[in-house]
DNA sequence: CTTTAGCACTCATATCTTTCGAGTGCCAAC
DNA sequence: GTTGGCACTCGAAAGATATGAGTGCTAAAG
């Protein structure tokens, strides 16, 4: 009982079908497609092999088959045929870029929703800091009176900003004092390395000061950690109420998947290129009815983030795995024109 | 037939039992409240008069009542008893604005999403901006070779910074030069005016830099309306699931109240205190099924925002509404903490 | 040895019927 | 004005029946 050329064939016409129509597909349906042309009994035939090989799943007796998830893997590693993106499509996916902020901030937001819009799905972005970038420069530039504005930029290329406002008149003296003092105390030291332990040492070496600088301080803490901990946004949770796999878990996973404590660890090591997770392959006990597809994008040479789609295993892999790594491409490449300043070869 | 005291208690215990059990309350159960203790059939003499004067309706002829749209406004209006906070449900709402971050651009929307998970209900924030804020100081500071912050100040003490990389490398000269110019033209102008078709006449009056400096043009620009939008958050958009009122609609809810443009006109227009819209009372058709709780806040003296509850008709109006208010006070006092540096005698 | 027609069997789904009971409206009595 | 009594209504739940798509198995045909 071998996996032979025509088993391969009705397996994918299982797969096809049933993703497309969502109903068990029975032995006649499978008997009227073209690339199996053979009478219903002999499909039976095969479908008993095809379960008893545990590539497919029988809701009940009577009804037809499913595929199993080792189905759905047979399919996507070897059976599926992934079509390439024709030109519209790729203009289709272009576009979703030119409508949003081409501040970097907002951009994965963006992409997020735009993503979601585009496949359906829900989808979850990212990025993640390695732990050798540092801390190139600290700016502390007085607004007006008493309110300025901190700047820390990593080594990455990152510039994050935040408005403090202190409680006391700042002059240029008084900014020149700890633009020198954060500087010479914060840049080099990785980004990894400022934690609130490392914050409280410093600001013991404010002596009588660390009292009225504890703001900037803080400020500065804030900046590096959110600048190390990356980004986190989803796109159309609401989308999952689209699907009735989801009629009455929808809320269940919305709500899982806010958690980046969760998710962040699933989709975060995942090798380049579209890695796919089908509903018990999911590490999470609760996404055994989701697949997920994830991809990694970079900028130029470094790896740095993450984007991923949630949906119900019954989801369109041939053709959202080919999208999703067009998005991804261009998403970075897209992050690398805003950061193009930097290469690897500046960082630690 | 008057609207007498005996047919208030009986339309308060059936609005009462209603938003408490879902079921439509019959004569019997009235019977057995110690606040109307009469007959099942007096009760249905009273239900019928109620019936009679709009205040309640019936799904069907063999089920109890439930209160119309009329019966809503009438119990929330008049004869709702507003029970004032404890000490402990003031710490609890207290409690829910310790957590997040005091930035101000997260503090709104760190409050949308503790509401939503303390009242059950979806929710939005949102500020306006007065159309008489000016821009009363743009700030351009290098922050590496080619990059700069850039820094808008309004006159109501919002500050805004954004990050731009440009093409090429910006010494103290080039900033100072831009500094001066940008100042020049656009502080003292309210925030309204600074539109596309102003920023082109003031670009234009760059001469042969303009080219150059646009990035830089696009960057305040930006600020610019950002600040004059003002901010739009959505918390617990999910907790719709929750209500099986929503069951087929959740959907359609969750993606309208996405849109700011859609609800930003119905919430932003109202008077101070808490407005409650009853279904049908809602002007957005969809909304017809929902009720809305809109409470503003005030930063010091000036109005500022709005922040807003949906959720089912049948929701806890005595709880809520009294709930929103203090909520809405307490976000108010926070960020006239962050903004005291302005009052309002300072703003044109 | 593979393929196919035939046939009895299974079982979810849909439809129809029946039953049940909470709740009503109305009337007559208190 | 209030109440008990009673026939009536109608949705929800439970049961009964029918339908039909799909199966497994067997035996004959290729």
């Amino acid at each position: 009982m071998f996996f032979d050329d025509r088993k391969k064939r009705i397996l994918s016409a299982i797969v096809e079908t049933y993703i497309r129509t969502g109903e068990p597909v029975g032995s006649k349906t499978l008997s009227e497609f073209p690339e199996i042309s053979v009478s219903p009994a002999t499909v039976r035939n095969e479908m008993a092999a095809l379960f008893e090989m545990g590539l497919l799943e029988q809701p009940h007796t009577s009804a037809g088959r499913v595929p199993s998830h080792l189905g759905y893997r047979a399919y996507i590693d070897s059976l599926m045929r992934v079509r390439p993106l024709t030109a519209d499509e790729k203009d289709g996916i272009d576009a979703l870029f030119n409508i949003g902020d081409p501040d970097p901030d907002k951009l994965l937001a963006d992409s997020a929703e735009a993503l979601a819009e585009y496949t359906g799905c829900a989808t979850v972005a990212m990025t993640t800091t390695p732990s050798y970038v540092t801390v190139e420069h600290i700016d502390i530039v007085p607004a007006d009176a008493t309110t300025v504005v901190l700047l820390v930029i990593a080594s990455n290329g990152v510039v994050k900003s935040k408005v403090c406002r202190l409680g006391f008149r700042v002059n240029t003296g008084i900014a020149d004092f700890f633009r020198k003092f954060a500087n010479d105390r914060f840049c080099g030291h990785t980004l990894k390395e400022i934690t609130a332990e490392f914050m409280n040492s410093v600001s013991i070496q404010l002596g009588e000061y660390s009292g009225v600088f504890n703001p900037l301080i803080v400020g500065i803490y804030e900046l590096c950690k959110e600048v190390y901990d990356g980004q986190y946004y989803l796109g159309g949770r609401e989308k999952l109420l689209t699907y009735n796999e989801y009629s009455d878990r929808a809320l269940e996973i919305m709500k899982l998947i806010s958690k980046r404590d969760e998710i962040g660890p699933v989709i975060g090591n995942n090798p380049s290129g579209v890695t796919v997770f089908i509903g018990k392959e999911n590490s999470l006990s609760q996404l055994s009815g989701s697949s997920l597809l994830v991809a990694r994008f970079s900028i130029g040479e470094n790896d740095c983030g993450t984007i991923g789609l949630i949906g119900p295993v019954r989801m369109d892999y041939s053709r959202l795995i080919p999208h999703l790594e067009y998005f991804a491409e261009k998403l970075g490449a897209l992050l690398s024109i805003t950061y193009q300043r930097k290469t690897g070869d500046e960082n630690g």
